[in-house]
DNA sequence: TCTGGGGTCCTAGGACCC
DNA sequence: TCTGGGGTCCTAGGACCC
């Protein structure tokens, strides 16, 4: 059996844990750029304020019902999270092998119960939920089923009915996973996205039950090859996604970001882009790899508002490097270059955006036999650098190409204090 | 005159996730 | 006026090889 654990609405109990005054207030927390809503209490769901949907139409309900608003504050959420796993980790050490635990976003992780007795694992699952709403402060709900899917679905009807449930639901017998599907929608499915939802309802497929029910050669052919089998296979209870063999360092590498107002003028646009590479570098050299591959985007302002804001006239070019690196002033240099080739006098962009791909093992990079021995101290400067910046604070030491005013940088306006990472906003009792 | 078939690698783009 | 950011996997199709 498998178990998905999930914070329950992450970044707004991370707030509340700091601010208990707002226990019973809706809170809701923005997206950078204070842009989106990303998460909602309950109080604020009720209120009907609807997930992802931009900040300024939901104003008016917030502003009319005292919901508390924040920024989002990624240094809070992050330190909670590894709190939250942490305690994941200990709860299921007594298991004979060690890796039962995977975590799969900030908010969630997997959990392999394979070895837990059927007839307690509803305790079991229980036990786990108790434990890390007691050592964090975090409530979390747990879905337990034998595939990930089913899972996911179970954690689902946790956090729809959190009173009756107690946050845990499992669905342990055929006839439990039978009524569990009839009673989802087919757009509620893990793995269903909007595209498919469509679909699937058109062909007048619309619980999940359905879906389960479809042959599997008709599922490859309509919905994504592999992808549709799977799926169809995790409804059944057989399960078709496994748990990653171990922690893998990821295959792309983004930092991209809106800006705070338009930009116009092509030094913000580099200096943009340099900070951005600065910050994609450093998770490059944290998982010790190098990049071959550089590429840059910018985003004008859409002329034309009826259009999908997401598929504006995003414009992009990538350059493959002589030889993969990690050097900052290096992917500067190649990012910078193709800024300038992107760039048209006149327009305003919004956004900007680069990517480091063909990653591969820093150790692994050939050395050039008539490369300056300077070369060497790069490395050595980097690590000082990332040093520097991890323990001080972000961006205490930067390349000049960055900029200094940053003043396309994004709003954050709302933002809590840093509660648990920065002596200096230390929350303060009298 | 008749001009195959199978494999690999790469890229672009679509779909999904949180 | 104001719409996030960072990923993954998969497929199709083209180029190239033998």
């Amino acid at each position: 059996m498998q178990a998905i654990v999930d914070c329950n609405s992450f970044y707004c109990s991370c707030e509340r844990l700091f601010r208990p005054d707002l226990r019973n207030r809706p809170v809701v927390v923005l997206s950078n750029n204070d842009g989106c809503i990303i998460s909602r209490s309950d109080e604020a769901k009720k209120l009907g304020v609807g997930m992802a949907g931009p900040y300024f139409q939901a104003r008016h309900l917030i502003g009319k019902n005292d919901v508390a608003v924040f920024s989002s504050n990624y240094p809070l959420y992050g330190d909670l999270s590894r709190r939250v796993m942490d305690t994941l980790r200990i709860l299921t050490e007594h298991t004979k092998e060690n890796r039962k635990v995977e975590v799969y976003s900030v908010d969630e992780a997997f959990l392999d119960l394979s070895d837990i007795p059927p007839r307690e694992l509803y305790e079991y699952a229980l036990h786990i939920r108790n434990t890390v709403e007691q050592w964090t402060g975090i409530s979390v709900s747990v879905g337990v089923a034998p595939t990930r899917t089913l899972a996911k679905l179970a954690n689902g009807m946790a956090k729809k009915n959190k009173e009756a449930t107690r946050c845990v639901v499992a669905l342990l017998t055929q006839e439990e996973q039978r009524i569990a599907l009839q009673q989802t929608r087919v757009d509620s499915i893990w793995g269903v996205g909007r595209s498919y939802a469509t679909k699937l309802i058109n062909w007048g497929i619309t619980s999940a039950w359905e879906l389960c029910n479809m042959p599997e050669a008709w599922a490859h052919r309509n919905m994504g090859g592999v992808v549709g089998v799977r799926l169809v296979r995790e409804l059944r209870g057989i399960p078709a996604i496994v748990m990653e063999e171990e922690l893998v360092n990821k295959k792309m590498i983004a930092t991209t970001r809106m800006f705070g107002r338009p930009v116009t003028e092509l030094y913000e646009l580099k200096e943009a882009v340099a900070t951005y590479i600065s910050r994609a570098a450093e998770k490059l050299r944290r998982q010790q790899s190098a990049a071959g591959i550089v590429s840059v985007f910018i985003v004008p302002k859409e002329q034309d508002h009826s259009a999908d804001f997401k598929h504006g006239a995003t414009v992009s070019s990538y350059i493959t490097l002589p030889k993969p690196t990690a050097l900052t002033h290096e992917l500067i240099k190649a990012a910078v270059g193709l800024v300038e080739g992107l760039f048209e006098r006149g327009k305003e962009y919004k956004k900007a955006g680069v990517m480091l791909s063909g990653l591969v093992p820093d150790d692994s990079v050939q050395g050039n036999l008539f490369a300056p021995a300077s070369q060497n101290q790069h490395r050595f400067l980097m690590h000082t650098l990332d040093n520097i910046n991890f323990s001080m604070r972000d961006d205490a030491v930067k390349f000049g190409s960055s900029g200094t005013d940053k003043n396309w940088k994004m709003r954050q306006e709302l933002r809590s204090g840093r509660y648990s990472t920065r002596w200096e906003e230390l929350r303060q009792v009298k």
